[in-house]
DNA sequence: CTGCACTATGAATCGCTAA
DNA sequence: GTTAGCGATTCATAGTGCA
């Protein structure tokens, strides 16, 4: 296989390979999405940032009204100090405000921020500080939208003598005015067991196999072009965590920021993340078309980031 | 099959009907629970009780510490007038506190009040109403120690030009004290099965990381794992709307206040549910062997309340 | 191309003990 | 009293290699 093709030889190439089983079609309709995000990274010059530093400062000198989608997960707060971040619950509310202003700031009208956050239980009780952190956004003049929640499919073990394991996630929305834009149709998904049979008929391997390899979109969304009987989803996300990184453990699975990018922002749009990590915001955002921020206080990460978004790279052209 | 078999002869009732594909033994578990449960409501005189009044002024005629468990989903906060209830959101937090006072005098140092709740959205925001009440009952003097999820399995598709139907809500766990009753093994559900094959053949890993220090490990005390069919829960229910009465609607599943009945009480106690509505808390604690006292405001409720628990109580006997 | 066996690991919490 | 450290406890899923 050339390293480019046209749609049509793609498609041709496809076909031959794959046989007269059906997935030719779904080949097809994920080459051609593939390429269209070629086409647009190379004609809208697509630009994929990491700056390394504290978002509190580097915000700053981001322009007002810019960005279209901020999602983010920043360090739970914490009460050992070794931890990365090291903020205490009651400290967390201060620490945050003077970033989320400026987050307030240089989100456009119609953007989005989302919020992935969850407190933790210390000593039989579980923290107030998000509830407090809600409270205090909306005083800063931010609506609070929605709360989406992660239903983890696959949580970490325990049981405790006084509580069960935590399988579960807040998705915190937030916005500036409340027309904002969402893409409801681009995260549709296929209706009920009638999606999961037709599915199944389909090489189970090869789908799951094609997206394992790249990451770069095959396979990735058969459920888009499959099911044309396809529904709204809810405001539960029923992910599992991911266990593929080496050197990092994801702060959150790719489907998390890919979801929200669908649903807020369109092709050439910016995403912001102001606590990287190890930029799976920016990743996804790039493999989607859209332009990205990301900002990360600790120097190791900035690294993994750039070296992850590279890595990439490579995989899509 | 006369009224009351002893357990022998209802066995071999079973048996008989059954036939020999091992159901048999089931059904003489089943039947010895049903028995048991009969002899506990004769024996230990099972009271199952409904008020009809505000709960302000009818719990202050319960006694103090004498209460195991108290369950409830109040009317939410809504806007519009005549609705049920019919609190304001703003004034949900000052109309729920000389309530839930009461519901801390009369609840047992160990034990539990769980309240079902969810914030609409309104105006395009959602409310922070049940946040401040948190905030409120805490300064009450309640602990706030979970929250679970009613993650609603079959709630139908829907969509709003800013949102996607909610598919979830809140149920708060407040304790009095750290130290409170909490039946861990009563919830406990069967295992997946990965684990027939995991557990016959322990990989490498599980033992390295039995061995290494690594914060926390699977393969830790792999003796428990030996012979194990079932395993704890987490904190979110993935249950059915199913609505049992065709009277009412909007009352949560049996599944709901039997999860926590199971949970935090055992056989003989006393189940509070100070908005008893259509008396579902009511009819599954008597199912279930425990003593009840509903309260209710309006007194259509209070009847089909009580039509309902008899109805039960016939299958029952 | 399918199915099976096997590997790897994920934002955890509490109670006890020692300082 | 107060805090820090450490041990004990607990499942489910995705990814990989190979027959």
């Amino acid at each position: 296989m050339k390293e480019i093709l046209t749609i049509k030889e793609a498609s041709e190439w496809a076909s031959g390979y794959i046989g007269k089983n059906g997935s030719a079609q779904i080949m097809r309709l994920e080459l051609e999405d593939y390429y269209n995000k070629i086409l647009t990274l190379r004609e809208k010059k697509i630009k994929t940032e990491i700056i390394l530093g504290d978002c509190k400062d580097e915000l700053k000198k981001i322009a007002d009204n810019s960005i279209d989608l901020i999602v983010t997960s920043p360090p739970y707060a914490d009460r050992r100090k070794n931890t990365y971040g090291g903020i205490t619950p009651d400290k967390y509310v201060d620490w945050f405000l003077p970033r989320s202003k400026e987050m307030l700031r240089v989100l456009k009208p119609d953007g989005t921020f989302v919020l992935n956050i969850k407190e933790k239980a210390e000593n039989g009780e579980r923290s107030t500080y998000v509830m407090e952190l809600i409270l205090a956004l909306r005083k800063q003049g931010w609506l609070w939208t929605e709360e989406f929640i992660w239903h983890k499919k696959n949580s970490y073990p325990g049981k405790w003598s006084n509580r069960f394991r935590d399988a579960w996630e807040r998705l915190l929305q937030f916005n500036k005015t409340k027309k904002f834009n969402m893409y409801q149709d681009a995260v549709k998904v296929p209706i009920g067991d009638w999606a999961n049979d037709r599915l199944k008929n389909l090489s189970e391997t090869d789908k799951i196999r094609d997206n394992a390899k790249n990451g770069s979109g095959f396979g990735k969304n058969i459920s888009n072009w499959l099911g044309k009987d396809t529904v709204y989803p809810d405001n539960v996300l029923y992910l599992s965590t991911e266990c593929n990184n080496k050197n990092h453990s994801a702060a959150f699975p790719d489907a998390l920021p890919e979801w929200f990018i669908k649903l807020f922002t369109k092709e050439g749009d910016t995403v912001l993340d102001p606590f990287a990590g190890s930029g799976t915001t920016l990743r996804v955002a790039k493999k989607m078309a859209r332009n990205s921020i990301g900002i990360e206080i600790l120097p190791e990460y900035v690294g993994l980031a750039k070296f992850q978004i590279n890595e990439k790279q490579l995989n899509l052209f």
